[in-house]
RNA sequence: GGCGCUUUGGCGGAGUGGUUACGCAGCGGUCUGCAAAACCGCGUACACCGGUUCAAUUCCGGUAGGCGCCUCCA
């Protein structure tokens, strides 16, 4: 039984989703930038989730969408468009910059062996439906017209505070300096913007008579009707989306269909780095190619965020990637024994009991409790080979048997120890080494390890 | 100003009303041609102050610190 915490209800609740098969919509990238270790780690969390739910059964739809849209660099329907900006500093067209990252991002999101969406919906794809989504809510009343844009009224949306516990007088009281004096409300937000004469904005489609684009909330409740045409089991994202996006997804749902968008929101925190928080703006970004480049591999990482709970704030550092990274080895390292006929050596007897890997992972996705599991019973090849569908850890594939070289090898090294003569043993150890392997003599005999 | 999170041993990080989670690192020992590993042992973690309780790190209240969102961003 699956239980996971719902934004929505701030309770700890069985998941039972409406239908034969679960779907899931997960707020996706914005491709107009590498993503850094922040973005990643959240996606392996919800890469937990889809293998989890497969595990328990369940048959899954996911949709992953794409921000290959321009919008603007504020959340507040303000400033300069993110597209724009990288396409003029890196001298591309907008359309380049959004290929660019998208396919980054694909080749990132492989490397850690994340679970493949059933679709993957790029935003430019939706601009008709977003166009139609707006003649919904309009109709409905739900919009009115300025002099830059299509806006939503969010006092027409009596629910429109509940989702974030939004404290809407205090919101106005906070409000940004300078924020569109046009707007009825400080948390109205534009679900179509006009390109004003001589604004720079290369991604442009005529709508109302004018050139203009979708505001940057649009997408994902209009992608969730286009490819799931009724309410969803599970949405996810950051804690960062709860008080805007998500909120503002709940409205513009509301009122195109008239029904709730899903039934469980799971937001993830965010990992801080030695205590700071991660920002582009602030420039202290990661990237897995920067942790490629100190000799951490995807997977090392991946370790590292399984090993703390996605609600939680997490902090990066790379002593602690260094445990994880020590700490996947050691795991192929038991895999190296099992290839031996070798019993792990420990104080525990306890054979692995897979049930109950599985349940600590059920219980809000746990994965932390479900390692210290791993670190303290044994396990055959079937159990690894089912921890590693959990978790996707590539466990099995990174610990190949030896062949027959290498074999060959530790067995001269054998005859030669036996002799005694250590020169050629340790010469043999040595040439081991560049295969990635070594050797490690005990009281019962030799065995190999990986490196 | 509004909303929310958090404080666990050197680092990371679960969890629990009463029993050393776990990983990494460290120290001592056993073993050992060397090296490494493995195994055994060690360090008296739960911010502070009250309250509830036979018993609180674990529940309640308060204090202090840290952090996040309300602009980019998971």
């Amino acid at each position: 039984m699956l239980r996971i915490y719902n934004t929505a209800t701030r309770k700890l609740e069985e998941f039972k989703p409406y239908g034969e098969i679960v779907k899931v919509y997960t707020c996706g990238p914005t491709v107009y930038s590498f993503q850094h270790i922040g973005n990643y780690a959240a996606y392996i969390y919800w890469d937990l989730l889809i293998r989890t739910l497969k595990i328990d059964g369940f048959k899954v739809k996911r949709v992953l969408n794409f921000t290959d849209v321009g919008h603007l660099v504020s959340d507040g329907d303000e400033g300069e468009d993110k597209f724009e900006k990288s396409a003029t500093k890196e001298g591309r067209s907008v359309y380049e910059i959004a290929k660019f990252y998208g396919d980054d991002f694909l080749q990132n999101f492989r490397a850690l062996n994340l679970v493949e969406p059933n679709i993957i919906a790029h935003a430019t794809d939706y601009i008709e439906a977003d166009k139609r989504a707006v003649d919904k809510m309009t109709e409905g009343g739900f919009t009115y017209k300025t002099n830059d844009g299509i806006y939503y009224d969010t006092s027409k949306f009596p629910e429109y505070a509940k989702f974030a516990r939004l404290d809407l007088a205090g919101l106005q009281a906070g409000a940004r300096v300078n924020y569109n004096n046009e707007k009825k409300n400080a948390s109205d937000f534009a679900v179509w913007k006009f390109i004003q004469p001589g604004e720079k904005h290369a991604m442009r489609w005529d709508y109302l008579g004018r050139p203009g684009y979708p505001g940057w909330h649009l997408e994902c409740s209009t992608i969730i009707e286009e490819e799931f045409g009724e309410p969803i089991d599970i949405h996810t994202g950051g804690v960062d989306h709860i008080p805007v996006h998500h909120t503002n997804e709940i409205a513009q749902t509301y009122a195109m269909t008239g029904r709730e968008l899903a039934k469980y929101w799971l937001h993830c925190d965010f990992i801080t780095i030695d205590g700071e928080k991660i920002s582009k703006s602030l420039g202290n970004v990661y990237t897995l190619n920067d942790l490629a480049e100190r000799g951490f591999s995807p997977m090392d990482f991946k370790m590292w965020v399984l090993s703390g709970h996605y609600q939680g704030t997490r902090n990066f550092t790379f002593e602690s990637l260094k445990a994880s990274k020590q700490r996947r080895l050691n795991w192929r390292n038991r895999i190296a024994l099992l290839y031996q006929n070798i019993e792990m050596q420990n104080n525990s007897e306890k054979k692995c009991d897979f049930v109950e890997i599985l349940s600590a992972v059920n219980n809000n996705l746990n994965s932390a409790e479900a390692f210290a599991i791993i670190d303290t019973v044994n396990l055959d090849f079937d159990d690894w080979r089912k921890v590693d569908e959990l978790f996707g850890l590539n466990l099995i594939n990174d610990s190949p048997d030896i062949n027959d070289q290498i074999h060959d090898l530790i067995a001269e090294r054998q005859t030669a120890r036996e002799k005694k003569d250590f020169i050629r043993s340790d010469e043999i150890r040595a040439e081991l080494k560049t295969f990635g392997i070594t050797m490690e003599d005990t009281s019962t005999g030799s065995v190999w390890q990986y490196l």
